[in-house]
DNA sequence: ATGATTTGTTGATCCAAGTCAACGACATTC
DNA sequence: GAATGTCGTTGACTTGGATCAACAAATCAT
């Protein structure tokens, strides 16, 4: 595996040494998931953070309807984990689920309470954390105020890969509307 | 102004003495807002991260069609504040007005800055930001998946003061229903 | 290959919430 | 105290998306 990626993404929020990253790095283990595994489920704490090298997730909580509701979908590069059930030892109500075969790099929640005692290591916890909450916020933003139409061009724009690599049914359920609306709404936007 | 409630406050997510807290308190400075004054508004970098004393504030944002649209309450105890936006010094998209008459403690951008290399104040920042994190999490869940009885009765139950204090119409604007929806949700549930 | 399962499309119908409009109850201002 | 503005309610009508159902296409398992 190729650290270069993971070390400029941290690098991105905070500039460190090869050597720190080094010692930050080793902290971590590869997970490889089958296409259908979990990593985590609901009803209990996450064991590991982890670092998405390959494949692609799906993180969802079943509503007291008893219906699934998918909040986000994970690709290369990005960060999963429920870092406050971590911190705080209490479950989790989401489960996160390999769409592909996945490559994770992990690392135990203890082993992050004692890193985030390294100064460079909190600081850009804290980043991470702030810009994830701005992103949370517009995700959330946009929901509540699109039409479908306007949240499959969104999504069509910012993230065309997922539309690529994810059942549609999947994306309609991540966009709060029907499979048989996205289908629709698909066909329509393909007609202008 | 009485500090015990900010350092209650502060210890719920961080141990700390009463003199390292009154170092920290040193850096705020009190503003008083009139009811319908403006903390900050979109298009610019918030001066303050702000600890709300006494008074009742909505945070919106103006939507493509020019439609406002809340984002959220804040009364007595909560932070208000666009991190994110002061950290990065990119302009927010957020206003924050306030409904009633209302008391702050203020802390600048810069301050705050130098105050996160103090290592509890980066802890109690970065927990204040996980445990934000989740509950973004969450409302964003809930409005996406619920109805708009649902939602109210939500609201009733877990923000009863909200209804007592904020006019009916920006209630529904927060839920994401009509003004009228929700004056008939209201009826309905009255009924039961 | 074959059958089973998953996934996506299309049509018909229904309904909850949006829209538009009118009105009454208060508060605020001059 | 008349005038103006804000706020909430109610009624009539419209509509976008959900729901139900059938089917076609693609994928998977053996």
């Amino acid at each position: 595996m190729n650290t270069d990626t993971l070390y400029t993404h941290i690098c991105s929020y905070v500039q460190i040494s090869r050597d720190e990253f080094e010692l930050f790095f080793n902290l971590f283990k590869t997970v490889h998931l089958k296409k259908g595994d979990f990593h985590y489920i609901a009803g209990k704490v996450p064991k590991y953070w982890s670092f998405t090298v390959k494949g692609c997730l799906r993180e969802y909580w079943i509503d007291t309807e008893g219906n699934e509701k998918i909040f986000q979908f994970y690709e290369e590069n990005a960060w999963v984990g429920q870092i406050q059930s971590m911190v705080t030892q209490k479950p989790t109500d989401m489960n996160l689920q390999a769409l592909e075969d996945c490559e994770l790099l992990c690392i135990t929640g203890d082993d992050m309470c004692n890193a985030v005692k390294t100064p460079w290591i909190q600081n850009f916890t804290m980043h991470k954390s702030f810009s994830d909450n701005a992103s949370i916020m517009e995700n959330s933003n946009r929901i509540k105020s699109a039409s479908p139409e306007e949240l499959y061009l969104e999504i069509l724009k910012e993230r065309p890969s997922l539309l690529l690599r994810v059942p549609q049914h999947y994306i309609a359920n991540f966009l709060g509307i029907r499979k048989e609306t996205l289908s629709r709404v698909r066909r329509r936007v393909a007609h202008l």
